[in-house]
DNA sequence: TCAATTCATAGCCATTGAGGTATGAATTGA
DNA sequence: TCAATTCATACCTCAATGGCTATGAATTGA
């Protein structure tokens, strides 16, 4: 199942959570304790954020040994995307109306 | 000053704020009465969200009379999108010094 | 076996923010 | 002029959430 736009604007408000799925991102498959030297937080506060970042499908975890390794689902950003061309396409085709109202007025 | 991702994810996180922004973008300039009508929250409570989107760069407003008329500024979403590719980017090009990786492993 | 490591969960606290009502300022029309 | 309309602001309340510490579960290595 594809997260929904609401999930994914939701989970990457928060600055936190954005710095440490960019970095999964720049630097690919990271432990919890990698991600934790970094984040300017306490490990359990990067494991919940990790929690959610699962549930909204943006990263996932690799368990080995006692170590978890997570990385970016890149995909899970399409909804986004479209999302965005949506607005823009909206706005684009009342652009069209107008232009179409235009025309149609000079003749 | 184009608006940094951070505000455009925050701002865009509410689901209440994200759904006049939609309606903006579909149906063009439109009233704080008329967007109220549909908004199923009180005038202030549209009235702060229009402050917010402002405060983002989404949304301007356009004084006549006593009405406000505000607009989608479909512009102000391209950090958005330019975040979206930067992540997307980074993924691939990890994928490709995978890539060079496996083909100098293979020699 | 036992201590150390690694991560997740539970519980708590403080802050943020989204909702409401009340109200004021500005404009319009009668 | 005066009542009605339209919107913004001020203020309050309550729930959500991001941070912390404490702790437990699982794994590893000595």
């Amino acid at each position: 199942m594809t997260p929904s736009p609401d999930i994914l604007f939701r989970t990457l408000a928060d600055p936190t959570r954005r710095a440490i799925f960019e970095r999964l991102c720049r630097d690919g498959e990271t432990t919890v304790g990698g991600l934790t030297e970094q984040a300017g937080v306490s490990q359990p506060v990067v494991s919940k954020h990790l929690g959610l970042l699962k549930e909204a499908g943006l990263v996932r975890g690799r368990v080995d040994g006692r170590q978890t390794h997570y990385s970016a689902q890149i995909g899970a950003l399409s909804p986004l995307m479209e999302w965005t061309s949506q607005m823009a396409g909206f706005w684009e085709s009342r652009f069209d109306n107008l232009e179409n109202l235009l025309k149609r007025m000079d003749q």
